[in-house]
DNA sequence: TTTTTGCGAAACCAAACAGTTGCACTTATA
DNA sequence: TATAAGTGCAACTGTTTGGTTTCGCAAAAA
């Protein structure tokens, strides 16, 4: 069983709960009233994604709270960088490039 | 067949490809090499990226080079953008509160 | 021309996945 | 206390996935 992050986000449906509960802590009755599938099969995502720590659970009462780990999605971000710095540099030399035109004009 | 970049970037094979010819472009006996599995099998992975855009093939004799489309990644990037807008803030606060404790004393 | 090389496509398979229904447990309420 | 509400878990099902082997085709090399 493949447990990460990447495998999380990868199901719309979990995306979509991720970006919900990012606002606001919310029980899976709640969540399951924004998406056109049974609480049980939101039940099922909400474990894997508190499988890879994605989502903390609170305890009230006969309630139970979920709430995102935010820190968690740096992981996505961390490995996003390497391309971010591709693109980054391609853009300087395309500046660079630019600006050695303006000066030949 | 949903062919998305977050089921693409799903599978640890093809975020290994992924960053493999984000360096330079590679033939997929190349890429393979790099991997303990068969040509056709890092050649399904290849269709994938392909079929979702991250990925161009170009043709070079009977040899195909694949390049990655790094423009694609910045669909994952613009999500995350949402995440990275809070926890920024969330640092803004800790910083005011901090700053404000600071005072006090 | 014949053989080798690089490749994609198809058929196949086991495992994982994303749903469902049904059930049991706990907490709040009548 | 009896009942309703909120939840997780287990069993089951059809589909998708990630790999394999086998094959055929086109380009390069013998």
């Amino acid at each position: 069983m493949r447990r990460d992050i990447f495998q999380a986000i990868a199901d719309p449906t979990r995306r979509g709960i991720i970006t919900l509960i990012a606002v606001q802590a919310m029980t899976p009755n709640a969540i399951a009233e924004h998406f056109d599938m049974t609480r049980q099969a939101i039940s099922k995502h909400l474990r894997i994604l508190t499988e890879c720590d994605l989502v903390k659970q609170e305890q009230q009462g006969r309630e139970i709270y979920y709430q995102l780990e935010i820190d968690k999605m740096k992981e996505v971000d961390k490995w996003m960088e390497q391309f971010r710095k591709i693109w980054e540099t391609r853009f300087q030399q395309l500046d660079q490039l630019l600006s050695t035109i303006k000066k030949k004009k």
